[in-house]
DNA sequence: GTTTAACAACGAAAACTTTCGGTTTCGCGG
DNA sequence: CCGCGAAACCGAAAGTTTTCGTTGTTAAAC
């Protein structure tokens, strides 16, 4: 923790890129799988792309450090490095500074303005008031 | 006249780049602005390009439909061809799609598990409540 | 032990984003 | 008019991200 923290400012959107996030998603609901278990799972849907792709980008994401792997025997077996809920933070994170300037309220305006239906707002309204609960105990 | 190029034609959810929302970001601010204006405020912080760099953005972005210009006299004046919040909106919904497969809860979750204060919560609820008001209005 | 098919590593091309240098055009003061 | 500095355009380099072809490697079948 030295040297970086002046250009640090740079690490905007350093987190996965867009092909990274997809394989990410597929990882964390299979919890762990080999490269032709995630290939078979994107190429299911719109994804048109070959095995060794899907191949390169475990690579490259082995490389950053987002997903980590078992190679004792064939095939690799490939798990995701950070969890679900915690890359989530980081991505809504990142949106907010990026796009509203940290401003909370407009984030969730802009989430609620688009049609939602009451039963999510209350699922929504519930989850905030157990959080307040949470805070209102560690206040104390 | 919008001859859009074939660049755009595919678009997945190809939103604005990050260099692109920078200034999108500065457009809304000042409503109207030169390309010498916008690329003062860039460099104040702690941005570091050439003039000519803030230039070809605002050429791209014009190319792309996300500005519109007014040329009939020099300094060019630029404006955002999208609403802020139109924009905040699409770049959320996108997140929810890419990141938590449209679970607006998770969302939420994501957004108050860092600290956030009761106010902010209060805050927050009290949008919800609005939000919900206004679909039952609505309600078909 | 040899063959075979899947798996992995590698490099490099294709696509996209951001940056900048060289040059032309414009508006204006002299 | 003339020249000068600011503004604009162009093309291409530099940097990322995504894709794929080629080549080696391994496990297992024969």
């Amino acid at each position: 923790m030295s040297e970086m923290s002046k250009s640090q400012t740079k690490n905007k959107s350093t987190g996965p890129t867009n092909a990274e996030l997809e394989i990410l998603r597929v990882l964390w609901s299979l919890e762990t799988a080999t490269v032709r278990q995630i290939h078979e799972v994107l190429t299911d849907g719109e994804k048109q792309t070959t095995f060794n792709t899907t191949l390169k980008m475990l690579n490259i994401m082995l490389d950053k450090g987002l997903v980590t792997r078992e190679d004792v025997r064939r095939p690799h077996i490939y798990q995701a490095a950070i969890p679900e809920e915690q890359m989530q933070q980081q991505l809504v994170s990142d949106l907010l500074k990026r796009a509203f300037g940290g401003a909370t309220r407009k984030l969730v305006a802009a989430l609620t303005a688009s049609d939602i239906s009451n039963e999510e707002l209350a699922d929504i309204k519930q989850f905030l008031n157990d959080q307040e609960e949470k805070n209102d105990e560690h206040a104390n």
